[in-house]
DNA sequence: TTCCAAAAATGAATACTCGTCAAGTTTGAG
DNA sequence: CTCAAACTTGACGAGTATTCATTTTTGGAA
């Protein structure tokens, strides 16, 4: 006699409620990227989804809850994209380099991304979550290797991924060029200690695509 | 024939509006300050204000437009206290320092500064608008001295305000613990170009009080 | 196979919201 | 005093996120 729930590691529940919860996220991801999150009604999301309104509370506590999942699964996808080329990489440094340089030319070119820059800090957080394992262990290596002078990544990534919200919005709301996104990796390698002079260096690098 | 307005300077209508928008923003600080920006309705600001539900939108085109009056007022109140303190300051470079010391210690320590942090975008918006002309003077004059080594001072700003605020949303919710502070002023005066020591030194100064 | 309690899905109803608007009121120049 | 322009008002429209009583599905037990 099981107490309430059947052993979930494969049961029919488990699967459906898994591709109930994708097929949730995909489609808020669908229309949470062409009208932006506070445009995107519940309701739409759950037709999309082929569920019953009520259904999403099922999975998720709140509309936030539901676009922080959308939010955090586009972050994790670009995490993953960037280490398939930073991997060969020798220097440590250049690795953190060319992350917040993606990070930031996808957020400012990105439809989608660009779409969900309002809410600040739902992104910001997203971002400080999926990529601040990468990031911070990039940043620890770097200073390891004496290139930069970290002693509190999680500090330093979480004022990074603010201040990359911060330009990319200016960016996308023509308020600043889009030319100072070079400026912007230079301020924020300075952030980590390294001298300016190197910080231009760094950022003048060249880089390789990103897969995909 | 006055052709649509008349002349601002001294009639009665003007004192009124003056009265009403200052009643709005007062009214709306007291409530948003308590509930937060979202929780707060224009219902209950309106009759706090002791006007009609509808007039407010005769002095804001939104609710999003009275928050950011709010905030925008608390910002210039700061900016002029810092501005009464530092002014007697010689060295440029801690004029920047103490001003985003007492930035990110008010954003953290205030009641009404924490209610408010949760608009990531507005909060640091009005911080950006309302600071900003302070801010990249400062950084030009220490720029210009040979202290600080700032091209942009509207990009290195703008960076520099919403890492402030995604700081103090941390700290506020207990995510980083409040020592950060200080490591937070000392990577901010890094993104200025200025050396990682030197920062730590500009950081470790003693600070005056601020008035009132 | 049949049965059934518990889990999950449903969508109409709830309880609010922001912002608009037609109607009434105040203003001050002529 | 007159009157048109400017301002105020609060009921109302249009629409929202979330709840919850009901129905459907599930998977082990008999």
């Amino acid at each position: 006699m099981k107490p309430k729930l059947a052993d979930k590691s494969e049961g029919r529940i488990a699967r459906r409620q898994k591709r109930n919860r994708h097929a949730l996220i995909a489609a808020a991801s669908e229309i949470m990227s062409q009208k932006g999150i506070d445009a995107a009604t519940m309701l739409e999301i759950s037709e999309l989804a082929d569920v019953g309104a009520g259904t999403v509370y099922n999975y998720f506590k709140s509309k936030d809850d539901l676009a922080i999942a959308v939010l955090e699964q586009l972050m994790l996808e670009l995490a993953l994209r960037i280490e398939k080329v930073t991997d060969t990489f020798t220097d440590p440094a250049q690795v953190y380099a060319f992350g917040i340089r993606t990070v930031i030319d996808t957020a400012t070119h990105d439809i989608r991304w660009r779409q969900l820059l309002h809410r600040s800090e739902v992104i910001a957080n997203a971002i400080y979550r999926q990529m601040g394992p990468f990031a911070i262990r990039d940043m620890e290596n770097a200073t390891v290797a004496g290139r930069f002078k970290v002693d509190n990544g999680a500090l330093t990534w979480k004022m990074a991924s603010h201040a990359i919200v911060g330009v990319a919005l200016a960016v996308t709301t023509d308020e600043l060029p889009v030319e100072v996104i070079d400026e912007t990796v230079v301020r924020l390698l300075c952030m980590t200690g390294i001298g300016r002079a190197e910080a231009q260096e760094l950022a003048g690098r060249d880089r390789p695509d990103l897969p995909r």
